[in-house]
RNA sequence: GGAGAAUUAGCCUAAUGGUAAGGCAGCAGUCUUGAAAACUGCCGUGGGCAACCACUUGGGGGUUCGAGUCCCUCAUUCUCCGCCA
C-alpha cells in the first residue's frame, strides 16, 4: 500500500508510474476521497470537542446536586450527529483504502521503462551453454525412466501439476532443499518453518489479497485459511505490528515451504513436466531491512541466489525486470533464469524483489531511527525454487548412457552417490 | 470441547462510570573541556500554516450526556478438566 500523504504531495509522479504498472485506478479518484474524509473528519472533530467539554461540566454540575437535563438533551442530539458524521468517514476510509489496495508499488528509478518482458535487460551471465554431444532427452522422459518422478500417480490422487518425487529422485529433491538452507544458515540467515496455511491478514499483508484471490488456494468452508503460494507469505508477516531493533536490521530469515498456486489461466507448452506446477516446493530468504539501506541489501540477496546456481554448475543470466513486467508490490526485482540446454530456453528459477515499505505499510511493521518510527523496507527472494532447478539439473547432467550425474555439492547430502542408473 | 483468569503506549505498571497517572528505555536540548548526573521538552495515530483539536486501554458492537471501567461478541495467552497423538 502506498501513503497517502506522498500521493497527496506529488499525484502527477504517482499517476504516471502506477499507470506504467497496469494499474487501472486513478490517483484523483483516491484524493477526491481523501479530500472528503478530512472536510467531514473536521466537522465532526469539533463537534466531538464540543462533546468533551460539555460532558465535563455535566459531571460538575451533578457533583453540586443541580440540573443539567437540557444539556444531556442537546448532547445527545449532539451525539447522534457525531454517530452520522462517522459512519460517513467510516464509508470513505474503506472506499479509500479499497482502492489503495488496488494500486500496485511505484518502479525504483533504476528499473528500466517498458511494457513486457521484452523489455527486461540482461544485468549479468554466468557460465556457457552446454552443448551435447549426445542427443539428450527431456527432462520428463529422464526422470520417468530413472524413476525419479511419477506424474501419472499424482496426476490420479491430485490432478495435473502434482508430481510424485520417488526414490532417488524424492532424495535428490531432499538434497537441493538442504543444500540451499545449509548455504543461507553460512550466509546468517535464520531457518523457520512456517505454517503452511494462513488468514486473509497475512495474504493481505504481503499483497497477494485483496487483487489475487482466484490465484490461491482457499479452506474457505469453515476457516477463511489460504494455502500459502510462497514462504515469503507467512516469514513476512511474522512481525506484523511490531517493532524490529534497528541494530537487528538487515533481519535475515529463510524458510523451505511447500507452495501452493492454482495458475489459473495459465495453459498451454510450459505445462509439461516440472514446468509449471499447482505444488513445488522452495526455499524462500526474506530480509528485513533499514530502510536506507535495502537496495544495498537487494544486490546481497541477488548475490545469495546466484552462488547457488554457481555452485550447482549450471549456467544463467540475471535480468532486471522493467516497470511494466514486474509485480504488483515490487519497486525493483530481478529474476534468475536457468539455461536448460534442452529446452533450448530460459527458465525462472529465481524472483528477488525490493517491496521498500510497501508490505510493512499493511503489515504495520516499523522500526525506531532517532527516536521516530519508520516503516521497515521489505525484501524477498527465492533462493531457490527446485522444480526448474531439477529440469536444469536433468538437462545438464544426463549422459550419453541414460544417467544421470549428481552435481558435486549435492553428493554429501545423497550418500555420496555421483551418479543414478536405470535399473 | 468445557470452566476460570488475563490483554493498557517499545517495555513495565496505575486508574469509586467523570474523560488514561507513573516509571524504564529512546530522541532532542540546557549545563559540561568531554562524558555521566541533573534539569527541560519530545517520546501511538490522524486533522490543522499554526495555536490547538480529535482519536487510541487486544478486535468489533451496545448501554450512557460521558466507558479502560457495565453488557454482548470475537481473537489470543495462561491455569484446570475432558478427548487425542
Amino acid at each position: 500500500m502506498l501513503d497517502i500523504k506522498k500521493i497527496r504531495e506529488n499525484p502527477e509522479f504517482y499517476q504516471a508510474e502506477t499507470a506504467k504498472k497496469n494499474s487501472q485506478v486513478s490517483i484523483s479518484s483516491v484524493l477526491d476521497l481523501d479530500v472528503q474524509r478530512r472536510k467531514i473528519l473536521t466537522e465532526a472533530e469539533s463537534l466531538k470537542s464540543q462533546r468533551n467539554s460539555v460532558s465535563k461540566k455535566i459531571g460538575e454540575l451533578k457533583k453540586k446536586g443541580e440540573d443539567s437535563s437540557a444539556i444531556m438533551e442537546e448532547m445527545r442530539k449532539v451525539g447522534e450527529r457525531i454517530t452520522e458524521l462517522d459512519n460517513q468517514i467510516r464509508d470513505i476510509e474503506e472506499e479509500q483504502k479499497r482502492l489503495l489496495m488496488h494500486i500496485p508499488n511505484v518502479p525504483h528509478p533504476s528499473c528500466p521503462e517498458g511494457t513486457s518482458a521484452e523489455d527486461n535487460v540482461v544485468v549479468r551471465t554466468w557460465g556457457s551453454p552446454l552443448v551435447h554431444s549426445f542427443t539428450p532427452v527431456e527432462h520428463k522422459t529422464l526422470g520417468e525412466r530413472l524413476g525419479l518422478f511419477d506424474f501419472e500417480r499424482g496426476a490420479k490422487i491430485s490432478g495435473s501439476g502434482f508430481p510424485v518425487y520417488r526414490g532417488l529422485g524424492a532424495r535428490l529433491e531432499r538434497a537441493l532443499i538442504q543444500f540451499f538452507l545449509d548455504q543461507h544458515r553460512q550466509n546468517g540467515f535464520e531457518e523457520v518453518v512456517p505454517p503452511y496455511l494462513v488468514n486473509r491478514k497475512a495474504m493481505t499483508g504481503t499483497s497477494q489479497l485483496p487483487k489475487f484471490e482466484e490465484d490461491m488456494y482457499r479452506c474457505d468452508k469453515d476457516d477463511d485459511l489460504f494455502l500459502i503460494p510462497t514462504a515469503e507469505v507467512p516469514v513476512t508477516n511474522l512481525y506484523d505490528d511490531e517493532f524490529i531493533p534497528e541494530e537487528k536490521l538487515p533481519l535475515r530469515l529463510c524458510a523451505y515451504s511447500a507452495c501452493f498456486r492454482r495458475e489459473a489461466g495459465s495453459y498451454g507448452k510450459d505445462t509439461r513436466g516440472l514446468l509449471r506446477l499447482h505444488q513445488f516446493n522452495k526455499v524462500e530468504m526474506v530480509y528485513f531491512s533499514h530502510p536506507e539501506r535495502s537496495y544495498q541489501d537487494h544486490e546481497e540477496l541477488v548475490g545469495h541466489a546466484e552462488n547457488l546456481l554457481k555452485q550447482l554448475g549450471l549456467p544463467f543470466h540475471t535480468i532486471v525486470l522493467c516497470k511494466g513486467d514486474m509485480g504488483f508490490g515490487a519497486a525493483k526485482c530481478y529474476d534468475l533464469e536457468v539455461w536448460a540446454p534442452v529446452e533450448k530456453r530460459w527458465l525462472e528459477v529465481s524472483s528477488v524483489s525490493n517491496f521498500e515499505d510497501f508490505q510493512a505499510r499493511r503489515g504495520n511493521i516499523k522500526t525506531k531511527i532517532n527516536g521516530k518510527n519508520v516503516l521497515v523496507h521489505t525484501l524477498n527472494g527465492s533462493g531457490l525454487a527446485t522444480p526448474r532447478v531439477m529440469v536444469a539439473i536433468c538437462d545438464h547432467y544426463q549422459q550419453a548412457d541414460g544417467s544421470l550425474v549428481i552435481p558435486e555439492v549435492l553428493r554429501p547430502y545423497m550418500g555420496g552417490l555421483d551418479v543414478i542408473r536405470a535399473k
